[in-house]
DNA sequence: TTTTTAGTTCTGTTGTAACAGAACTAAAAA
DNA sequence: TTTTTAGTTCTGTTACAACAGAACTAAAAA
């Protein structure tokens, strides 16, 4: 038995956290993985840490931990000699996701300049709403790199 | 029949925003509806052009059509003396999504201060970490206000 | 008054996600 | 050499989403 011991307090927020993840998309499973490897003291779980303390089965973490392994939510560590792997949290992570939120930004609205341009030109002001919207993300696209910039240099 | 016409390039376009919201959690149905209503020249349709186009069935349409108001991502008008509703793209959402996308930040930061007070002193750099992802999330909480506010002075 | 319109609601089907549980496997330990 | 460990993979179950199709309904039109 390898069950790590929470108090009600880190329980409370596993699930607060899980409820939260998956309004995001992930499985319970995954969510609570994710709540877990977050809230709990050790930084770094087994494998049999993992299911035994979220009393799940071996193929259901099996199958999150990939999942959130290949979607860079968690990572894992091995250690000199050890066979077992220490999965742990991505702390590192949110710079990352911060790029990424903004390729996801550009994406959109390189699709709606397509959109744009395909629409018929009667639709005078619904277009130029159209167009507004794409200004404003391309407005963003240029500022929020320089955010970024005014943030590191604010913790130097 | 009151089929709306639509060339291939549209046809194109439609499937592209299709498969692109429903990476975001939005059923296909759905996400057609919402690609229809962005590109075909006709802004506003009917409750029989949109499943007549889509070649969906009337129950699909409905639920769609449900889902995508309580949602609001979609709205519908009346016109004097007509029963039927016509469909739109609420093409004005934007800027209520930038300030949706806000309070969903504020969340994410608050949750995450409660997590930092529960857990351990001792991991005291993952802990340093953390607080640094929250100090970022609140400096964009600060931050983003007033980028809004530039870009509309710019706009005006 | 009946018929059409603009949907909604009900029933049934299909596909798939999210598991559990057990069997399996490769490496390391005993 | 056998046994344990650290998982993976396979099979089966359950639940639910996403529809289709048909029946239904309330208002308006004919």
């Amino acid at each position: 038995m390898r069950t790590i011991k929470l108090n009600s307090k880190q329980k409370e927020l596993i699930e607060k956290m899980g409820v939260y993840m998956e309004k995001s998309g992930v499985s319970p499973a995954q969510a609570r993985i994710m709540g877990l490897l977050l809230i709990c003291d050790e930084l770094e779980l087994t494998f049999e840490e993992i299911y035994e303390t979220l009393q799940i089965s071996k193929s259901a973490a099996s199958s999150a931990l990939n999942t959130l392994l290949t979607s860079e939510r968690i990572e894992y560590i091995t250690r000199p000699g050890e066979r077992k792997r220490y999965f742990r949290n991505r702390i590192g992570q949110w710079e990352d996701d911060f790029d990424k939120r903004f390729q996801h930004l550009l994406k959109v609205s390189q699709l709606m300049k397509e959109i744009l341009e395909v629409r018929t030109k009667s639709t005078k002001d619904f277009n130029s709403k159209l167009q507004k919207a794409i200004n404003f993300m391309e407005f963003l696209q240029g500022e929020l790199p320089e955010l970024h910039k005014k943030w590191k240099k604010l913790n130097k």
